[in-house]
DNA sequence: ATATAAAGTTGTAATCGTTACAACTTTAAA
DNA sequence: TTTAAAGTTGTAACGATTACAACTTTATAT
């Protein structure tokens, strides 16, 4: 049973450490079997969920994914929409984006990177950041649990249109 | 003639700012000009809501700042904070602040730091950060407008009472 | 100065993302 | 097979922000 939750921790840390966890979320074959690793019951919405987010580079909002989800389970309830983020997020398995106030976004890569919001488009797209980048000094006596990086501006898409 | 009793409060409370643009702000001494410069027309709540923002590191949210000056200025109205805020944010004056999805805050420091939210006391502090750092490579084609970096995790008070 | 237009402020209502909650359904345990 | 626990669902509530229209102040022109 502990054992259990030992292996889910380091799959946690081991999942951290990965640059761009894309192997790790390549490696995932069973999401059962991943959320179960991870403390997670796997019901069908929550696998149906994950396995969404594994499939997407959008970024996308809960109602990004209701909208398409609903149509594949059409007694989908958006309330387990947001249950099923939150219990990801605090499991640590899936990363909150905060950019703009009124819009939260998900991304089942959970490794530091940083994101590119476009002005235009409304776009966000990932960009590589060294993590060494990311050591500032004179946190020394703060415990970080999150670090988070992002630009917002125009991509190059939107500038090559006009 | 309030001129000198604004720039009175003013140095006052300027002591309590950490570095960044610090120097900008210290060279604020006439608000009313400082707006006009940046194409605001300085009214009484302009000027108020901007020496406030000067005068503080809190990094407050809208509600901190009405409940603050609602004391000093009774007919103050919420939507005037809001549409204020918006401005200033507008002509780049005061800087956006979007760590929690529920309440965005404020920052009259518009050079680029770094901000470390406490989840256990809830405050918000600045950090350093070495603008060499943010110098991504690989966004060459990309017209960045805004750098935000931020961390989440327990501040070393919070760590050292418990 | 006075009239008139423009800009700014205010309070209320509307909006929208998120959470609370209770009823219902599914899964697990005895 | 019965009972408890966990998960899902729909509706209502909540809270931050914006829309809007009435009102007030400031600027402009005669």
């Amino acid at each position: 049973m502990s054992g259990n939750v030992l292996y889910a921790e380091l799959q946690k840390t081991c999942l951290s450490l990965t640059k761009g966890n894309k192997e790790v979320i390549d490696g995932i074959r069973d999401i059962g079997e991943f959320l179960k690793s991870n403390n997670i019951k796997p019901s069908y919405q929550r696998m149906r969920i994950f396995e969404y987010l594994l499939g997407t580079k959008e970024h996308p909002t809960v109602d990004m994914i209701y909208k398409d989800l609903i149509n594949e389970i059409p007694t989908l309830s958006k309330t387990t929409v947001y249950n099923t983020l939150n219990i990801f997020v605090e499991s640590g398995i899936v990363s909150k984006i905060t950019i703009e106030e009124n819009e939260t976004r998900y991304d089942a890569d959970i490794s530091i990177h940083g994101h590119f919001k476009c002005e235009k488009c409304e776009k966000v797209l990932d960009f590589e950041v060294d993590l060494k980048v990311l050591d500032i000094k004179g946190l020394d006596k703060y415990q970080i649990n999150q670090k988070h990086l992002y630009f917002r501006g125009i991509c190059s898409d939107c500038l090559a249109k006009k």
